[in-house]
DNA sequence: GTCTATAACGTGATAGAC
DNA sequence: GTCTATCACGTTATAGAC
């Protein structure tokens, strides 16, 4: 029986509501600095606004946290599975889709690895129990190839957790460690990103190799 | 000129002295919770000690952090050195020790690495700089092994750094990620560190392979 | 809805007795 | 060296005017 009726946005890409605007702000700040070291009044000031009309819109830090913190969660996992269901595609096909979209994405957004992993830990929540996303995965056509392969002998048996952490690994560890990486090769940005472009032709090749390697 | 005198420690196994209980407390809440979360209180508490000694004996919250980071970040990458200089051991058996070492040291201490990407990240330094870590890796009888089987055609050509991020992202991601990868894989901390423990034979497997492919 | 001012609380650090 | 008590400050959250 609410009464309230949500507003309607005329132009919401021109003019974000104050709403949008904390919570774009909110997801800046929470990726780069997690959760214990953003303090409300960095993302006020981001946004543009007052510090009472963040808790005016969203009640407390840890309610505006656990949005964005969802949405950020969907984003990473769910950008997987539209290449991880197209059946029409090989598996080699789509190792190459996935590794492409993730480095696209983190190249835009290199924040979200460290954030995610972070969060997950200091806070053990059941977020991804809740998202089901594990059963979707395991149920997907991208896994069903990967056991058809083993089941025909062309690709040597491995439990899917190893696959599926090798793929992360080769992919999504470089932007994690980068400032690790940076540091020990003395890179510039520029120079780190042309590494991660390299990356998308290289772990196709990489993670083909190991599906054989015995 | 200093007049101090460093106390001799009849038993510091038996009887670690309040310093050491102090750092060892330190190390474990900052490993865990990073710099932002922890509390002086919580280590405190988890020394046995009172909040007033932590600041008798290190000033400041900060001090104590950076002697943790310090020694933490030298543990983890001066732990590779042995291994890397060995001239006697192929390549493969370098690979062999480093990921038996890393699997090894993780499963005892699983928090290290989450604990220095995030640090490293929120606090720009030049730690690594100073240790000179990059000069000594670049220049190891590992890295000149690998340069060698490129020459010889053995290895298909690679940027190092490609190679180094391979390894570690194959060795030290899982740990970074476990929380993840036991919600998608509904894992028991058991069963997780029994893959761990089978990864310390596929990983020079796969790291062989990723070598050879094109 | 948006602001200013302030309350309520947590945390790092210190004073001072022992 | 070690403790209790307390200060000083920063931060989250709210009250209340507009």
């Amino acid at each position: 029986m609410k009464k309230e009726m949500k507003q309607v946005k005329t132009k919401p890409a021109v003019d974000p509501s104050t709403e949008e605007k904390i919570k774009n702000a909110a997801r800046i700040i929470f990726h780069k600095k997690g959760f214990s070291a953003t303090r409300t009044r960095d993302i006020a000031e981001e946004a543009g606004i007052n510090l009472a009309l963040l808790n005016y819109y969203f009640r407390s830090k840890e309610k505006l946290f656990d949005i964005i913190m969802l949405e950020t969660l969907q984003g990473f996992l769910l950008s997987l599975l539209p290449a991880l269901n197209i059946e029409s595609t090989s598996l080699e096909k789509k190792i190459e889709a996935i590794a492409g979209n993730y480095i696209d994405l983190l190249t835009a957004e290199p924040d979200i690895p460290l954030f995610i992993m972070s969060e997950l830990k200091a806070n053990p929540n059941e977020l991804l129990g809740k998202m089901g996303i594990k059963e979707v995965l395991m149920r997907s056509h991208f896994i069903k190839q990967f056991q058809q392969g083993i089941k025909e002998g062309k690709i040597v048996p491995m439990n899917p957790l190893h696959f599926m952490m090798n793929l992360m690994g080769l992919t999504v560890f470089p932007f994690i460690a980068s400032p690790m990486m940076k540091g020990l090769g003395n890179l510039t940005d520029k120079e780190y990103n042309e590494l991660m472009q390299q990356r998308k032709l290289l772990i196709p090749t990489w993670m083909k190799a190991i599906l054989k390697a015995k």
